[in-house]
DNA sequence: CCGCTCAATTGGTAACACCTTTCAGTGAGG
DNA sequence: CCTCACTGAAAGGTGTTACCAATTGAGCGG
């Protein structure tokens, strides 16, 4: 329970110091062992880690630059608000999706998806070359069978790459550097029990629809098709209380 | 060698050093000055911006953290290509959005907003607060008369706090997230000339649409009338390529 | 063609001077 | 006795230098 630095011993040593430090750092403040308000030095980050100065500076200007801590002369190192964290960075996203706050971050991101994607879909209609329209059909085509006998990993293996290819043919690099995000999501949701035990027939049918109208550049319908899929996403998703209703 | 430090220099005391040996080296590499595949080294940077190596240390882990570059022994300091750079970072869409990619850099989160703003003005029909709706409202009629008298600046004004405060009113925070975007392309539309000499009417009525919608917490409404606004908006943009200047 | 050595360059440590900011203590005045 | 302003010292980040270790690409020699 206690983190033991593996300082030197044969296995780990890939990983330079920062990122140890940086990852637990960034776990706590994210998961809020360290909370708002909570002033650290550099000095106890030397200690507590033993590592150098050199070392605490500069993750402290690594979580600085990510919004989690502010520096301050004679008063050290502070722990922000939740409201000032950059919650793109994919390092903070990453730590709050492995902390306790998973689930309502999964919920955001997952609203952040039904934005995105159906304009995504829409845009890949547009600017998508053959060889990836091709390829979202033939992801789609493979998922049914997949998803028919319940293979979960396998299904979810194809649903990641078809969703990023959808991202990443959108043409828009913004909706392109979301690729990560959406593929933890994808990932996070099923390992975390969010899934049913087998998809159901409509999302099949969606992803097939998204697929083939991205492939004939329909592309209001690629955007229609995508959004029903996300709507039926968030319904499957367990409820927080929501009444949803669309 | 003897190191005289231009310490004393009497206006820009409180940026640190990194500040703009920072704002420089990302200056220059998003701006392409400093092309993918280029390398530095710690001791150029010393040199260049006459800093010690601490500073350029800690400079070099900030824009690795953006994906700006790569640090690596033995080679030196390798500027990525722009696949990999994190482009939700605030500094790096400031970097992009001062330099000469300005205008494609506008249209892709141009896109993004057409994306996000109309669900998030649904959710801030569901979650805000009183005072919230009650500030839209009156955003929103204090914009028709600027808008139609032709003063520019004080509307965009509104207009940036109009759209921010939406995205906050949703309760999602990845939406919340994008405000300092969405203020950055308003802003940058009009210093950019972008936009029309005056408002179109549309798009006043559109304003008094969401805010009221959102007010009255008809979601749909208030999706559907922030989509108008937005699909106005990107209808409006002048065309790749064209003259600004106002 | 392969392996060896060398040198370049970052990774990491240590010690230091300096500057800013805070805070406690002190004294005067009400 | 209480309050407020000043003052001075300490705390802690900022920036610098020097130094060694680890890594690895490139050239050289067999």
């Amino acid at each position: 329970m206690n983190s033991e630095h593996n300082r030197g011993n044969g296995t780990g040593n890939g990983e330079s110091k920062h990122h140890s430090v940086l990852d637990t750092l960034g776990l706590e403040i994210t998961s809020g062992v360290l909370e708002e308000g909570r002033v650290l030095t550099l000095d106890t980050i030397q200690e507590r880690f033993d590592v150098s100065r050199t070392v605490a500076r500069e993750t402290m200007r690594l979580l600085e630059s990510k919004g989690l801590v502010v520096s301050r002369r004679r008063v050290g190192i502070t722990v922000r608000p939740t409201a000032s964290w950059q919650v793109y960075d994919p390092r903070v996203i990453w730590w709050r999706l492995a902390g306790p706050g998973r689930d309502s971050q999964l919920r955001s991101l997952t609203e952040l998806r039904i934005a995105v994607e159906p304009l995504a879909a829409a845009a890949a209609a547009r600017h998508a070359g053959a060889a990836e329209r091709a390829r979202l059909v033939e992801l789609a085509t493979a998922m049914r069978p997949l998803g028919e006998a319940g293979r979960l990993d396998p299904f979810n293996d194809l649903d990641v790459e078809l969703h990023s290819l959808v991202l990443r043919a959108s043409g828009n690099e913004m909706f392109a550097a979301l690729t990560d995000v959406v593929a933890a999501v994808l990932r996070g949701r099923t390992q975390l029990g969010l899934m049913p035990d087998r998809p159901v027939p409509e999302a099949l049918d969606l992803h097939e629809a998204v697929a083939l109208a991205v492939a004939d550049a329909r592309h209001q319908d690629a955007e229609e098709a995508m959004r029903l899929l996300l709507s039926e996403v968030r319904d499957a998703m367990v409820p927080l209380g929501a009444p949803g209703g669309r």
